[in-house]
RNA sequence: GGCGCUAUCGUCUAACGGUUAGGACGGAGCCCUCUCAAGGCUCAAAUACGGGUUCGAUUCCCGUUAGCGCUACCA
C-alpha cells in the first residue's frame, strides 16, 4: 500500500510553499491509489502556538484535498524515546553532556571540530551511565559510523542518485536534554511505524536525508523513497518566509482574495512541474491523471507578488480561466459571500442574473464587488458628472440623450433585444453615433463607464431602477 | 568556512546531441466592438561565462560565477 505523508510544524501560518508540498503528495497519493498521512510535527515546544494550528487546518481545509489519516508528534513520544533508548542501548548512539550552544559566539566553521566532540563520543558506558544517573542534563547523538562507512547513498525521484561521506556529516541529536525528540527522530521514528512509502518535500531536506537514510538503517528499516521538490521563492530569490514577506505567502491571502481553491492549486502546480504536453488551465482530475515526479523541475520557482499586488499575475490569470469555466449557479455561489461582506444585500435570482454579466470581467470573486455593486446598490455611490457627456458631445446632448431615454425607456418592452433595437433606432433619428447615446444612459445607470453591455444591464437593473437614476442624471445635469 | 543542489525570454516552463530554441503569464500593437472585458492576430524578449567531447551542443564532461539549501538540544 502506497503511502506518503504531509508533516507541517505549527510554528507559523500554512504557506503557499507548504501548500504546494501538500498538493503534490495528495496528487501522488490519488494518482497512485495511495494513502495521505497528515503529521502534525509538533516538537518545538516554545515554538508551537494554536494559531498556527489553526492556520494550518483552515489552509488545508479551504484546499479541499482531503487526507485519510491524522497524527500529532506530541502524542507519541515514547515511541522516539524508545527509539533513542534503542540505539543507545545498541551504542549506535551516545549521551553529550556539552551545554547547549547558546550562540554568543561565532561557531569555529574552519576546523572539523564541528562533527562531534571526541570526549563526549568516547565516553565509556559506565562513565555515561554515572553522570546522567547522577542527574546531569545531556542530548543524545547519533554516533555517525564513519570508521565503518565511507559514504551514504539514496536514490531521489527528482535529483537523481545522491551520495555523502559519511566524514562529512556531524554527529546530529536525536533527543534534546527536555527530553523531545529532535526532528530528525521523530521524522524518521515516525516515517518507520506510520509505513510511509514515499516521502515527498522540500528540497530543503535533500542533504538531512542522508542523517534519515541512517536513521532508517539504525532502526532495522527500508528507507522510504524519496522524492524532493525544488523551493518556491520570493522575487529577490530569498526563500518564503511569514517575518520577511508577510501574509502574501500565507494560503489564507488567497482564499480571502477571491481565488477559488482548485485555482490556486492549479497555480501551485505549475511551479515546479508541468505535464508533458503544454496544458495549463487543468482541473483536478486532470491533474491527478497527469501528475508524476518526471515533469518536476529542479531549479527553485519563484512566486511574484509586490507590495501593491499580493497576487501572481498568472495565479490570477488561472483563477479567471476557471471562474470563466465555471456554471452561472457555482460562479454565483462562490461571488455571494464576497459581496455580501462587502455590505450589499444579494437577493439569489438578481445574483443569478448578473452573474452572467460579470463572468468575463472579473479575474477574482472578490472582483465582483466591484464589477457588480451598482445592481445591488439602492443609491447610486456618486461619481464625477462630466462621465455623463459623451465622445464628441457636450453636456447639452448628455441631457438631450437623457431626456429622450426616459419616455423611449418607460414605453418598451424591458427585454435586451427590445432595448437595443429601440435604443439604436432613437441613436438614429437623432443622427448620432450610437455610443454618443449609449455612453450617457450607462453611465446614469451604472454610476461610471466601463461596466457590463448596456441592454442586458438595464434588463436586470428592471425599467423602475433605470428610470429613477436617469432622473437623477437629468437633475444633476440641469443643476 | 565545509558539504550539497541548481542555472533557457522579466516570470512559469518545453526542447531528454541536429528546431528559424516552442508555449504560457505579463508588456506593446492591431482587429472585433455601445464602454469595460472576453476573444482573435502580430511584435519585442532567453540558452550565465570559459574550456573541452562530438561532424554537430540548450542538451554530455570540467572549471568559473551566481543563487539556494544544510551545517541548532528549529523543522
Amino acid at each position: 500500500m502506497l503511502r506518503v505523508r504531509f508533516a507541517p510544524s505549527p510554528t507559523g501560518y500554512l504557506h503557499i510553499g507548504s501548500a504546494r508540498t501538500y498538493i503534490f503528495n495528495w496528487l501522488y497519493a490519488r494518482r497512485n491509489g495511495g494513502a495521505v498521512v497528515l503529521r502534525i510535527d509538533d516538537t518545538d515546544l516554545e515554538r508551537n502556538t494554536q494559531e498556527s494550528l489553526d492556520s494550518i487546518f483552515d489552509g488545508l481545509g479551504w484546499l479541499g484535498l482531503p487526507w485519510d489519516e491524522l497524527y500529532r508528534q506530541s502524542e507519541r513520544l515514547p515511541l522516539y524515546r524508545e527509539m533513542a533508548e534503542a540505539l543507545l542501548a545498541k551504542g549506535a548512539a551516545y549521551r553529550d553532556f556539552t551545554p547547549a550552544y547558546d550562540g554568543a559566539e561565532e561557531r569555529p566553521y574552519s576546523e572539523s571540530a564541528w562533527l562531534f566532540d571526541p570526549v563526549m563520543r568516547g565516553l565509556s558506558r559506565q562513565e555515561s551511565d554515572r553522570r546522567a544517573a547522577a542527574g546531569e542534563p545531556f542530548v543524545i547523538r547519533f554516533r555517525v559510523p564513519r570508521e565503518t562507512r565511507r559514504s551514504v547513498e539514496f536514490r531521489d525521484a527528482v535529483f537523481g542518485d545522491q551520495s555523502k561521506a559519511t566524514a562529512d556529516m556531524e554527529d546530529f541529536a536525536l533527543l534534546r536534554s527536555n527530553g523531545m525528540p529532535t526532528y530528525h527522530l521523530a521524522s524518521s521514528a515516525d516515517d518507520v511505524d506510520l509505513r510511509a512509502t514515499h516521502v515527498i518535500r522540500g528540497q530543503d531536506h535533500l542533504t538531512n536525508t542522508f542523517k534519515h537514510v541512517l536513521l532508517f538503517e539504525a532502526a532495522g528499516a527500508e528507507p522510504p523513497q524519496f522524492a524532493h521538490l525544488p523551493l518556491l521563492i520570493a522575487p529577490d530569490g530569498a526563500k518564503l518566509s511569514k517575518r520577511k514577506h508577510g501574509p502574501v505567502v500565507s494560503v489564507t491571502t488567497y482564499r480571502d482574495g477571491g481565488f477559488l481553491a482548485h485555482a490556486f492549486v492549479n497555480f501551485l502546480c505549475l511551479l515546479g512541474w508541468s505535464p508533458k504536453d503544454g496544458r495549463e488551465r487543468m482541473s483536478r482530475p486532470e491533474l491527478t491523471e497527469a501528475f508524476s515526479f518526471e515533469g518536476i523541475n529542479k531549479s527553485n520557482a519563484v512566486v511574484n507578488f509586490t507590495e501593491d499586488d499580493p497576487f501572481d499575475p498568472k495565479a490570477v490569470w488561472l483563477n479567471a480561466e476557471h471562474l470563466r469555466a465555471l456554471a452561472d449557479q457555482d460562479l454565483a455561489r462562490h461571488m455571494e459571500p464576497f459581496l455580501t461582506a462587502a455590505g450589499y444585500k444579494v437577493e439569489p435570482e438578481r445574483l443569478l442574473a448578473v452573474t452572467p454579466l460579470v463572468r468575463e470581467r472579473i479575474r477574482t470573486l472578490k472582483d465582483a464587488v466591484a464589477v457588480a455593486d451598482f445592481f445591488f446598490l439602492n443609491e447610486l455611490a456618486p461619481y464625477d458628472g462630466a462621465e455623463l457627456v459623451p465622445q464628441k458631445g457636450d453636456a447639452k446632448l448628455a441631457l438631450a440623450v437623457l431626456e429622450r431615454a426616459v419616455p423611449l425607456l418607460a414605453g418598451t418592452g424591458f427585454r435586451r433585444d427590445s432595448l437595443e433595437a429601440a435604443l439604436r433606432a432613437e441613436a438614429a433619428a437623432m443622427g448620432i453615433k450610437t455610443g454618443q447615446m449609449f455612453q450617457p444612459i450607462r453611465v446614469a445607470v451604472c454610476g461610471r463607464k466601463a461596466a457590463p453591455p448596456l441592454f442586458e444591464t438595464l434588463e436586470v437593473l428592471g425599467r423602475e431602477t433605470c428610470l429613477k437614476r436617469i432622473r437623477q442624471a437629468i437633475q444633476r445635469l440641469r443643476s
